[in-house]
RNA sequence: GGCGCUAUCGUCUAGCCUGAUCUAGGACGCUGCCCUCUCAAGGCAGAAACACGGGUUUAAAUCCCGUUAGCGCUACCA
């Protein structure tokens, strides 16, 4: 049975990276009727903050990632929440002592700090040199009355190590090379992250890491301390990293990339997850647009890339209005109505309801829509007025279409067809000359959308009220 | 600095493992044309890439080595 997990920290609103790792987390275990697990990693008191967490679940229900274990819903191996399981770590703690393979030590932080420093001067590489391992017990006492509080720090005792990665195969460590005795309880009690992953992914039967990039170097560690606490390595695959638009890493400070920006601008939590599965990913032929079930039952990652890629926001934005032709048009009408509620726009539900359909196929995402909707508003600027309205020809055509929008009036859904057919006659002009009058005096607009389209929706009676206001202009 | 990962159009990528089918395919964006009352959307067309240098081979985008560049780790962050 295949277990994964998706273990962020709160300590910021989640972004694309993040809910990358988890989709393909949540897509990998799917695949393989698998379970996809939540864990809360908060063992950063400082950083990590409730209102993150609560977040970071909204948005990954947003995104359609239902974790099977974890938070809310519980489980078999919880708690889910690392500040909930302290106890748990600091019993393995207190084994990796008793066994030998850890040890407290007193050296502060202040020390190791001007080590890396003097390191740093003397170019050589700024790596823990051990000190603290054999520190007499004199200096020890010496150092608990002045009341020095101890890290506890992993020996590392067989540096060689090979991961088999997933998806860049074989990687070989010399921790020599790299790190000293690392720590894995702080001063202050905590203890850190490479404790807590290890003992979690354990302890919950985590059978497959998949996360970032970023963590390939520490993977060696983590095998090291599993090993020293007697359990089995899970199977780890390292996805590449995502950047923006310029190649710049992704922070969790960079607002416009958190989902919850994607939310609020009205994207497809689909279409996100088609995106975001594109950036490193790909189905091996031309497909693209790829619907939720289509993703999951294609998703492979034998086909993942092992090479770093950016965001594009304009490609995101393209692929979503993609999935927004892909709705029905009454889907197309429920989410944009969901999106449209909160922003409180001054027109009556069921004309908004009336007037969606006309924007679904070129609209790229549902932030464009209140612009759109300017055309339920009655009163409005006209656009070069003198070009389009104030001319004889215009007042002549206005004057003709104001009295034959009398004969549409009893109409519920008038035909523009027929209008046309029965003004055409009519009028003295024709092609833009005829159009634009009749556009700019309904929309107050020389762009939108086609009249076609508005006239039975707005109504002969609307349409000739805003016919005469045009035509008022003349009066001035 | 050390260690590790990566390298195909501006961007996302296919091709690489299993060398010849690559005159390197698709998509976004860009440019032009078509459609059209306008703006979009849509359709068609075009410009645009194998980082560099060495090998191996009859043959290299594809295999090997090196260089360069980017990124990650090197924390009492995760």
């Amino acid at each position: 049975m295949i277990r994964v997990r998706f273990a962020p920290s709160p300590t910021g609103y989640i972004h694309l990276g993040n809910v990358r790792t988890a989709l393909f987390n949540y897509l990998y275990a799917k695949r393989g009727g698998g379970k996809f697990i939540l864990r809360v990693e908060d063992t950063d008191r400082e950083r990590s903050k409730p209102e993150y967490r609560q977040a970071l679940m909204e948005d990954l229900l947003w995104m359609g990632l239902r974790w099977d274990e974890g938070p809310e819903v519980g489980g078999e191996f919880g708690p889910y929440v690392q500040s909930e399981r302290l106890a748990i770590y600091e019993e393995h703690i207190a084994r990796l002592i008793r066994e030998g393979k850890a040890y407290e030590c007193y050296v502060t932080e202040q020390e190791t700090e001007e080590m890396k420093y003097l390191a740093k001067i003397e170019k050589r590489p700024p790596r823990f040199d051990n000190r603290g391992r054999s520190f007499s017990r004199a200096e020890i006492d010496k150092r608990k009355a002045a009341g020095i509080k101890p890290t506890v720090r992993f020996k590392i005792e067989s540096p060689l190590l090979t991961l088999h990665d997933m998806i860049r195969g074989e990687v070989t460590f010399n921790l020599d090379d790299m790190v000293g005795d690392f720590v894995i309880r702080r001063a202050d009690g905590m203890p850190t992250f490479h404790l807590v992953v290890c003992v979690d992914d354990a302890l919950m039967k985590i059978t497959h890491v998949i996360r970032g990039e970023d963590h390939l170097s520490n993977t060696p560690k983590h095998m090291l301390l599993l090993g020293a606490m007697g359990y089995e390595p899970p199977a780890y695959g390292h996805l590449s990293l995502i950047n923006g638009p310029g190649g710049e890493p992704l922070s969790k400070r960079m607002e416009s990339i958190s989902i919850r920006a994607f939310r609020k601008a009205g994207f497809l939590p689909e279409a996100l997850c088609n995106y975001i599965a594109l950036l490193g990913w790909s189905p091996g032929d031309d497909r693209e647009i790829l619907t939720w079930p289509e993703l999951q039952a294609l998703f492979d990652l034998s086909r993942v890339s092992r090479s770093s890629s950016n965001y594009d926001p304009e490609k995101f934005s393209w692929l979503n209005g993609q999935h927004l032709r892909l709705l029905s048009e009454g889907d197309f009408v429920r989410r944009a109505v969901t999106f449209l509620k909160p922003l409180g726009l001054p027109y009556p539900d069921e004309e908004v309801a009336a007037i969606l359909p006309v924007f679904k196929d070129n609209v790229e995402h549902f932030d464009q829509l209140p612009e759109r909707l300017k055309v339920l508003a009655d009163e409005f600027e006209y656009e070069k007025p003198e070009l389009w309205i104030r001319t004889p020809a215009a007042k002549g055509l206005l004057e003709k279409a104001s009295a034959l929008l009398d004969e549409f009036a009893a109409e519920r859904m008038p035909s523009y067809e027929k209008f046309l057919e029965k003004l055409k006659p009519l009028a003295a002009v024709k092609g833009k000359d005829l159009f634009m009058p009749l556009r700019v005096s309904w929309t107050g607009r020389e762009h939108g959308p086609e009249l076609k389209r508005i006239f039975p929706v707005l109504g002969a009676a609307r349409l000739k009220k805003r016919t005469l206001r045009a035509l008022a202009l003349h009066a001035l």
